[in-house]
RNA sequence: GGUUCCGUAGCUCAGUUGGAUAGAGCAUCAGCCUUCUAAGCUGAGGGUCGCGCGUUCGAAUCGCGCCGGAAUCACCA
C-alpha cells in the first residue's frame, strides 16, 4: 500500500503542481493511533512544489487522491500532516490475501540469497553453560531462524575451545584429589563435574600462592613458582607433545563435557550444522602465519615470537604466535575461519560473541584482511551486550554465576506452580503436564532475554524473569492458546470459517487495527533480518498479542449473530495465531495448545 | 590515558532513513469473571528522554562539548 501511495502522489505533485518529488520528499507513515486516518504523509517536503501553507498543500493533495483513488475514502489534514482514510474493502482484500498465504514470511523477502555462516555458543570446556552463554545461544539460534526464514542458507556452527592451559587445571585437579569420580559415579552432569574440579584446582592454586607470598615473595612471582601452576603448565607441554597419558585424559574429561553440553542444547533446543573443536584449527592457524611471515606481511622479534603491525589500521602491535611457537587464542580463530571459507565459501561468517571482544574481532579481521583474504570484509563480529544481575556483574569468585541447567530446571518448576494453581490442565496425563510446563517455563527464559535488543547489556532480575504476566512469553503462548481454544470451540459447534471474507463486511476500528498490525509482520521479519535483532520479532509479537487480546475482549467472535462478520472474526484470529506462532517459531519458543 | 558501547517513568525495557500530545510491562492504587481460557481486560498516578550548545519548519533520534556507567587495550582464552 505505502508504495501505491507513493507513486499516487508522486502522480498528484506532477499534476497538480507539475513538480517531479523524489522519492525521499514523499514519507508515509502509519497514521498515529490518537488521530483519524491509516496512512499519514507528511507534507512539508512536499512545500517546495505547491509554494503554499502545509494546511492547502494537504488539502488539495487529499481532495485529488480522494477523487482519482478509490481505496481512499476520506482524508483530514492535521498541521502538516495529510491523514489519509482507507476504504473497508481495501482491507478486506488485503487482508484475504494473508488468509491463503501459506509461507508467512515470504522467502522471497530477500533478492540476494547469500551463504552466511554464523558461529554462536564457543564454550570452554572446563566449566558447565551458565546465564551468558544461554543469551549467546539464543541470539545466536534465532539469528540463524530468522536468516533462513528471508530466504538465506545458512550454516549454524560451533567452536569449542577445548585446549589450553584452563583445559588442563581441571585435568590437574581431578588427576590429584578426583579418587576416580565420574559422571557414572558420582550421578553428576560431566560439565558440571569437570567445574567442579577447575574451581578446586583455583582454590587450592590460591592457598599455595597466598602462602608463598606471606614467605615475601610479590603477587606475580607466587603466581608463577606456585606447584599446582608449575605442573599445569608442564602438563599443557606434554599435551601439545602428544603424550598418551595426557591425551586420553583430556579425551576422556571432555566426552564428559561434551555429554552435558548436548544435554543443555537440547533442553535449550539449539543445535548445530559442524562443530569446529581449536585443538584441530589452531594447527592450521599456525601455518597460515609462518606462510605469512614468509611473505613478509609479519615481522618476527628476536625472541622469535611473530607479530603483526597494524598501527595503520588504528590498532596495536599484536603476538600472533609465542616465542616458544606455540598457538595463542587468535591462532585459531585464523586457522578456523580459512577453513571454514575454503569448505563453505560464504558471503558473511557472523560471529556471535559478547562484546567484550570487540578489540579481538577487530585485529582479526585486520589480520586476515593484510594477509590477502579478500573475504574478510564478510566477517562480522556480532556484539551481543552482557547479561548482569540486579546487584552487578556475575563473578565466578563470589559464587555469583547463574548456571545455565539450574535455571532451566527453575523456569520448569515455577511454570508448573503456576501452571498448577490455575489449574486449567486438568484432564491432562502427567506427561502432557510436564510437556506445557516445559514449554512455559522455556518460553518464559527465552522470551525474557531475547526481548532485550541483543547489543545492549542487559539485566537479568530473577524475580522479574519468573513473573508470567505482561510482557512476557507466557503472556504470548495464552494469547495463541486462547486463540486455539476459540477455533476448537468453532469446529465443534460447526461454525467453520473461510477464505472468503464478503467484501461488504463492515470493518470495526480494532479489526482494522488487527490486520494492520498483521500485515506488517514480514516487514519486521526482514528488519530483524538486516539489524540482526531477534528482539524486533519479539516486541512485534507482544504488540499483536495485547491488540488480540483488547480486541477478544471487547467483542464476542463465536457469539456474533452477523455470520459475515463472524467469519471475519473467525479468520482475524486464526491467521493471528499462525502469525504468533510463526514469530515465535522464529524466537525458538515453542507454543502450547492449551495451557 | 586511547578505543568502542551505553544513559528514556521507582525498576526492566520499546521507540531512527529527524515528524504530531515520548510508549509498554512490573510495582502502587481503583475496577471487570453466570457468556468464546481472568497467565486476560479497563482506568489513575508516575518523564526537564543524563546536561549544555548547535543544525532544522520540526530533535529522544543528527553534530560538537561536558557529566556518569560498562567493556577492552596480556606471550589468558
Amino acid at each position: 500500500m505505502e508504495s501505491i501511495l507513493k507513486e499516487k502522489i508522486r502522480e498528484a505533485v506532477k499534476v497538480l503542481y507539475k513538480g517531479d518529488a523524489a522519492n525521499e520528499l514523499i514519507q508515509i507513515q502509519e497514521t498515529r493511533k490518537d488521530f483519524k486516518g491509516d496512512f499519514t504523509l507528511v507534507v512539508f517536503p512536499l512545500l517546495r512544489f505547491s509554494k503554499n501553507t502545509p494546511e492547502k498543500t494537504g488539502e488539495t493533495i487529499g481532495n485529488y487522491l480522494t477523487a482519482t483513488f478509490p481505496a481512499i475514502k476520506g482524508y483530514n489534514v492535521i498541521k502538516g500532516f495529510l491523514n489519509l482514510e482507507i476504504s473497508d474493502a481495501w482491507w478486506i482484500e488485503n487482508f484475504s490475501k494473508m488468509i491463503s498465504e501459506s509461507n508467512l514470511f515470504g522467502k522471497s523477502l530477500v533478492s540476494n540469497p547469500e551463504t552466511i555462516l554464523i558461529e554462536y555458543s564457543s564454550p570452554n570446556t572446563n566449566k558447565p553453560l551458565h546465564l551468558g552463554h544461554i543469551r549467546n545461544n539464543l541470539i545466536g539460534f534465532s539469528l540463524y531462524r530468522i536468516l533462513s526464514a528471508c530466504g538465506h542458507r545458512v550454516i549454524k556452527t560451533n567452536i569449542v575451545n577445548d585446549r589450553g592451559i584452563h583445559i588442563c587445571k581441571s585435568m590437574l585437579a581431578w588427576q590429584k584429589y578426583g579418587n576416580v569420580e565420574t559422571p557414572e559415579s558420582t550421578g553428576m552432569k560431566g560439565d558440571h563435574l569437570v567445574g567442579k574440579y577447575y574451581v578446586m584446582f583455583e582454590k587450592e592454586y590460591k592457598l599455595q600462592a597466598d602462602e608463598l607470598m606471606k614467605k615475601g615473595l610479590d603477587e606475580d612471582e607466587a603466581r608463577n613458582s606456585a606447584p599446582l601452576m608449575k605442573e599445569a603448565r608442564e602438563m599443557l607441554i606434554k599435551w601439545e607433545a602428544g603424550d598418551k597419558e595426557v591425551l586420553d585424559l583430556w579425551m576422556k574429561m571432555n566426552s564428559w563435557v561434551y555429554a552435558g553440553f548436548d544435554e543443555t542444547y537440547r533442553a535449550l533446543g539449539v543445535d548445530f550444522d559442524e562443530i569446529y573443536y581449536e585443538s584441530e584449527t589452531y594447527q592450521h592457524g599456525k601455518d597460515i602465519i609462518l606462510d605469512a611471515l614468509k611473505k613478509g606481511v609479519l615481522y618476527k622479534k628476536d625472541d622469535s615470537s611473530i607479530w603483526i603491525d597494524l598501527t595503520a589500521d588504528n590498532l596495536d602491535n599484536k603476538l600472533l604466535l609465542r616465542s616458544d611457537g606455540t598457538a595463542v587464542y587468535i591462532t585459531q580463530d585464523i586457522g578456523t575461519a580459512v577453513l571454514r571459507q575454503a569448505k563453505y565459501g560464504f558471503n558473511k561468517c557472523i560471529y556471535v560473541v559478547g562484546n567484550e571482544q570487540n578489540y579481538h574481532f577487530q585485529v582479526l579481521k585486520a589480520v586476515l584482511k593484510r594477509i590477502g583474504y579478500k573475504w574478510s570484509d564478510g566477517l562480522i563480529h556480532f556484539s551481543y551486550g552482557m547479561v548482569e544481575l540486579p546487584e552487578g556483574r556475575m563473578k565466578s569468585r563470589e559464587g555469583t554465576i547463574v548456571d545455565a541447567d539450574d535455571l532451566i530446571n527453575e523456569m520448569k518448576i515455577t511454570a508448573r506452580e503456576v501452571s498448577l494453581e490455575l489449574g486449567k490442565l486438568a484432564d491432562f496425563n502427567e506427561d502432557e503436564k510436564e510437556e506445557v510446563f516445559r514449554k512455559i517455563g522455556l518460553g518464559a527464559l527465552k522470551y525474557f532475554i531475547l526481548k532485550v535488543d541483543p547489543r545492549k547489556n542487559m539485566t537479568f532480575n530473577p524475580a522479574e524473569s519468573i513473573d508470567f504476566n505482561g510482557n512476557t512469553g507466557p503472556f504470548i503462548q495464552y494469547t495463541f492458546a486462547r486463540i486455539k481454544s476459540v477455533l476448537r470451540k468453532a469446529d465443534q459447534t460447526n461454525i467453520k470459517y473461510d477464505n472468503n471474507i464478503l467484501s461488504d463486511t463492515t470493518l470495526g476500528a480494532k479489526e482494522i487495527l488487527l490486520i494492520k498490525l498483521l500485515r506488517n509482520f514480514k516487514i519486521n521479519v526482514s528488519e530483524a533480518a538486516e539489524g540482526y535483532s531477534p528482539a524486533i520479532v519479539a516486541n512485534y509479537c507482544y504488540e499483536l498479542a495485547r491488540e488480540y487480546n483488547q480486541f477478544y475482549h471487547d467483542f464476542s467472535i463465536l457469539g456474533e449473530e452477523n455470520p459475515s462478520i463472524r467469519n471475519l472474526r473467525l479468520a482475524l484470529s486464526e491467521v493471528t495465531g499462525r502469525v504468533l506462532g510463526s514469530g515465535m517459531w522464529l524466537l525458538g519458543i515453542e507454543m502450547p495448545e492449551r495451557m
